[in-house]
DNA sequence: CTGAAAGCGCTAACAG
DNA sequence: CTGTTAGCGCTTTCAG
């Protein structure tokens, strides 16, 4: 492997000319410049980023941090988008990208912050993470400068991307209500979850703007799980018959309740209407087509890589980046809508 | 940030002393490596892997190439799966992974090979790479060690895993024979895919063992695209009105050729049998879900990140790793089966 | 069992 | 415009 010595002593000049010439700095004669890019072309030459690392004190690199990238999630390819977009951008700004998952009991040793410290990651990208995790409060009051996906947590060093949670999930249930719906019903993630939170809030805005009351006993908690919301969609319908529609946290939960309609025999959207959160590739393919509040994932990723590149970079006018959802109307709340 | 240094004083030893008692080398007193990990630890002490690197001449890091990482690519979500499966090996034997993205533009100016090298990853797994990409070669000829998914070379420091796809397609043909079908078309993936080949030579190989004659004209290439599959399907359909069903190279193209079947009014399955390969998420939540050869691709992720890490260590056995497929029966090829 | 010293490939003052 | 020198943090001979 060919370095900056080879060069130097094949181009007969000191390694620091070689170094300079090729990083671009004005201060060289530009014939010993040429000569030295084609000397190095020659060689073959590829800069040793560890070295390079080492000796500037940043590797030019971000970690993304996830959990749950098992087997079974790839269902709902949120994280899959949320990288592509997190990819696309750091690869247009020339960093890389090392992924850290924290799905293996191996991993499960160290903590995010000492993944991040011993890869010297310039910074990560934190998603998938959930509110409670013992090791999220430590790598954000490390040095370590991080983005957070749809946690809302704020400091010198850490910001965020989300979306108007609160908003979308209005926007999902005035569209309920606009079809004439006045007992919905809601299928809800985990406490811990800040998206949760904010979706019930929404929930909850949405009825009392319309004059309608809001029944605890009619919000259920489904994990973001398909199987555990359609347990509850079965358990709700059979204690209130006089649901007519839900609101879902999540389209895989939505699939759930989807599947509670089945076994109970009820039809989508006639006797219940049925929206969902997010906006995954089966929600347009499922029968009916889905309803749902589209969140744009890929942009979620990209905006995530590039505030925090910013950030890095000490340019970043504020840490804070909410996006925008669109509400997608489908058949499970409107008939023949397509 | 605390070095091995700052250790050293503390402990009042020589880094050499650190540097064997936390690597866990055997010479070094009982006493004075509890005294050192107590204090590496008191000061929060990460290793520097790039210092480390450096020195060793490997990063403990591999390279996933993918290609086609885009905002479109993720509703088949094969490059994730495989994503997964590396991920899930990787980090079980605590190296970690570095993702190289062929997509944009900027990279584009970069071969794998380069990028392999700055980085300095151990080895590469390539993916969803065609045959004819023009630095495909350079990187295996060069002396990174790399592991292929779905492409057929085989060096001293190159492997590959894949599955049985000429069998893996007679499975499905078989299975439309056994049906009673007797004018089945197949739509192909494009020419320069290994995979393609091998499903048009199962293919080929099911009809012949059942005495059916093989007609070129049956067969199109819908490059692995729904869209072009779809209008593929279409034209097949209305030049040979005989076809009574679709073996498909994916099931991305078979949900074109289900919507084909939909435009010319053809009940699926009675008028028209349709089969798949890959099984995607999506297959199962079609109308009428779809038949399929199923890839484990979890598997291939984690068996090429296994047989690259073991060709690293030099305990690799062979350097080819075939997996095996399975037919899933739907209703997209026997109505009412599930 | 422990330490001194060299060096991995690169950048960055500081002198010329 | 160019070279000398000194490290970045770590591992690894080679001597004790």
């Amino acid at each position: 492997m060919t370095t900056i010595k080879d060069i130097a002593k094949a181009a007969g000049v000191s390694i620091t000319t070689v170094s300079r010439a090729l990083n671009g700095y004005s201060d060289v004669n530009e014939k010993t410049r040429k000569k030295i890019i084609e000397i190095a072309k020659q060689l073959n030459y590829s800069p040793n980023t560890l070295a390079r690392g080492l000796v500037m004190n940043k590797s030019k690199t971000i970690g993304l941090l996830v959990s749950g990238l098992t087997r079974e999630s790839t269902k709902d390819n949120f994280t899959f988008e949320v990288l592509a977009g997190v990819n696309q951008y750091v690869s247009e700004v020339d960093y890389d990208m090392v992924l850290f998952s924290t799905t293996s009991t191996k991993q499960r040793e160290k903590t995010y912050t000492q993944l991040c410290r011993e890869r010297r990651v310039d910074g990560a990208i934190l998603q998938g993470i959930r509110v409670d995790d013992p090791y999220l409060q430590e790598v954000v009051e490390s040095d370590i400068p991080c983005v957070l996906i749809d946690i809302p947590i704020e400091s010198e060093t850490v910001g965020y991307v989300t979306t108007d949670n609160v908003l979308g999930a209005k926007k999902a249930v005035q569209h309920l209500i606009s079809l004439g719906h006045r007992h919905i019903a809601m299928i809800n993630g985990y406490e811990f979850a800040f998206v949760s939170e904010q979706r019930l809030k929404g929930f909850q805005e949405a009825l009392f703007e319309a004059g309608l009351p809001f029944h605890e006993h009619l919000v259920a908690n489904g994990a973001f799980k398909e199987e555990r919301a359609e347990q509850e969609a079965v358990r709700l319908l059979t204690q209130h018959p006089e649901i007519t529609s839900f609101f879902c946290a999540s389209d895989l939960m939505a699939l759930g309740v989807m599947k509670a309609a089945k076994t109970l025999g009820k039809r989508i959207p006639e006797e219940l209407a049925i929206i969902g959160y997010d906006d995954i590739i089966l929600a347009s393919y499922t029968t009916p087509p889905l309803s749902t509040i589209a969140q744009n994932k890929f942009a979620m990723g990209y905006e995530a890589a590039k505030l925090l590149i910013e950030m890095l970079e000490g340019k970043a006018q504020s840490r804070v980046r909410v996006l925008e959802t669109e509400l997608k109307i489908r058949e499970s709340t409107v008939k023949n809508h397509g």
